[in-house]
DNA sequence: GATAATATTTGCATAATGCAAGTATGAGCC
DNA sequence: GGCTCATACTTGCATTATGCAAATATTATC
């Protein structure tokens, strides 16, 4: 396991399979997809959905559909925005803002397990590598670019 | 972006952009569930189909039809195992391990792009990080287990 | 040699995806 | 104002992906 992809395909295969696990909440039965949303609309001030799928990747026509099926377990609630009647601009209803609470609890929770096989200092050093890691992601144009946060 | 979660999930979500711009090798357009099918073959030694399909955490089922169509793209190789004729042992083929290695340079020019924004020792530091990340989640009974690797 | 366990495949029903086309609103221009 | 074009979002439709239950084939157990 030397070269930086090998590092980072386990990493995320691994953090994907924790993302299918910590999204069952109060018998609701979200899918990744769909915590991903309540994430990302839950860090934004009344985002429109263009912005939303376009940060995810999603092409706007599922993520029509993703937003209605979290409307109607009434997780999500779709506003039309004033000042542009074409825009709606999206936000998490009560139930959305738990659901998105507890799946942020559970996975710390899960990453405090796993810190704990690691030192204070080592801890420190990976949160800090990949905040660092992000922020230079954000300024490469390669691809991934949408990806805004 | 303070919390460890909030970090992966920026992290793991750019990485997963990345692997569906990346699966797109000489004509084949594969995605991101072959790529991964690929890259673990290619690292274990003759794997069976149950295992690669646990560690991907993959239903069998729908394991089983996504290694058929590897088959018919010509990437994969099934091979009934002599010693247990209800087991079949997995092997890239010519254009598979051609494929594989495609996608894992491709990954890592990405990744060389990235890392061009930071400094050498920052980039050590993050690959060591990532490392110990890994082997803490192995070492981690919660979830995630069957993972290996 | 009968019964249980394991590895893989298929049937089937359901869910997810994305392109093309449709609707509704807004912007630019004469 | 009114025509044309761009934009935000939704629906139709065909394709693909998913997983449970059941089937098949082989091996282990007793």
């Amino acid at each position: 396991m030397e070269n930086a992809r090998e590092l980072f395909q386990i990493m995320t295969r691994r953090l994907g399979l924790l993302n299918k696990n910590c999204c069952t909440v109060g018998g609701c039965d979200l899918s990744p997809a769909h915590s991903h949303i309540l994430y990302e609309v839950d860090r934004r001030h009344n985002p429109s959905m263009q912005q939303i799928a376009e940060t995810l990747g999603t092409d706007v026509t599922t993520f029509s559909r993703q937003v209605q099926a979290l409307i109607k377990m009434n997780l999500l609630q779709k506003t039309p925005d004033p000042s542009d009647r074409r825009v709606y601009t999206l936000s998490l209803t009560v139930s959305g803002k738990m659901a998105a609470t507890t799946i942020d609890t559970q996975m710390n929770a899960y990453l405090d397990e796993v810190f704990s096989y690691m030192s204070e200092f080592e801890q420190e050093t990976l949160l800090r590598s990949v905040k660092l890691f992000n922020e230079a992601m954000g300024k490469s144009s390669k691809c991934c670019a949408p990806v805004t946060g």
